[in-house]
DNA sequence: TCTTGACCTCAAGGCGACTTGAGGTCCTAG
DNA sequence: CTAGGACCTCAAGTCGCCTTGAGGTCAAGA
């Protein structure tokens, strides 16, 4: 089984090599030694840099990420902490809906001044009214 | 028609008033004057924090956040825009339903290795599908 | 009038996630 | 053997989004 050059898992994931080193750097992911002073990575980086891709995209923070997957890619974490994970992502899910709905509708409705129309009112509580603990992170 | 301070704002928000002048600084909302030094806030404002939560938390950015409210909190954007934003959110929700999914996965899965899984590996693949370029920094 | 304290400004600091730059190393081709 | 270039390290810089701190102001109450 060959291994990857930083250069090639570069190209192939689309992420610049500082990109990947620093991921490397905080345990992201691994390489499986090095050649001469390159790094090699086994060529199931790329399926984890995929899934990276998706914790992003999702919004989690490359800490979460890896609290996800491991730092070996394999997720050998509690399914409890999966499954709430997905919950978390769930609710996530349910306020970007509440976020595309309400824009649909402003660009929909007729209404002079979309604050007075009821509709809209009504979206933006909706979405607010499940809106817990999870917030903002500060504090402290 | 009471106006509120920015302590008030602040509290019913959930926001610190530090927030609440940088949102200010970058036109993201508007007082309507000074009582004193004290800015004074319209009630309108609570609205417009709602849908900036709302933004933030389905991932975009302040400055794109302003782009779909305007500095006034209402919408007068071109509705193409706000379509088009809209359906930005829709790819975000499938990338972030197919992370779901694949965690759901992962979790009830009994396979010994999750990247030797067929069903795994097809998740990931159709994350990845259709992602496309959408930028990073999007600014000019 | 004086005090209180919630507000103000401005500059700097901090965190996450990288990028950039300078200067160095090593595999490979010729 | 030499050159080239892809790689390396480490420190510092960047960007978004705020927070913190020092020092100042003003409205209201005793």
């Amino acid at each position: 089984m060959r291994f990857l050059d930083i250069g090639e898992v570069s190209e192939r994931a689309g992420l610049p090599p500082s990109a990947l080193r620093y991921y490397e750097e905080i345990g992201l992911i691994a390489s499986v030694g090095r050649n001469g002073l390159r790094r090699q990575f086994p060529p199931e980086v790329l399926l984890q840099l995929k899934l990276i891709a998706m914790g992003k995209a999702a919004g989690f923070s490359l800490d979460e990420i890896a609290g996800m997957f491991g730092s070996n890619g394999e997720p050998d974490l509690p399914r409890a902490v999966l499954r709430d994970k997905a919950d978390q992502l769930d609710r996530h899910i349910r306020e970007m809906t509440a976020l595309r709905d309400t824009l649909r509708h402003v660009a929909d409705c007729p209404a002079p001044s979309h604050m007075e129309c009821a509709t809209f009112r009504r979206l933006v509580a909706a979405a607010g009214r499940r809106r817990r603990g999870r917030g903002r992170s500060s504090r402290g």
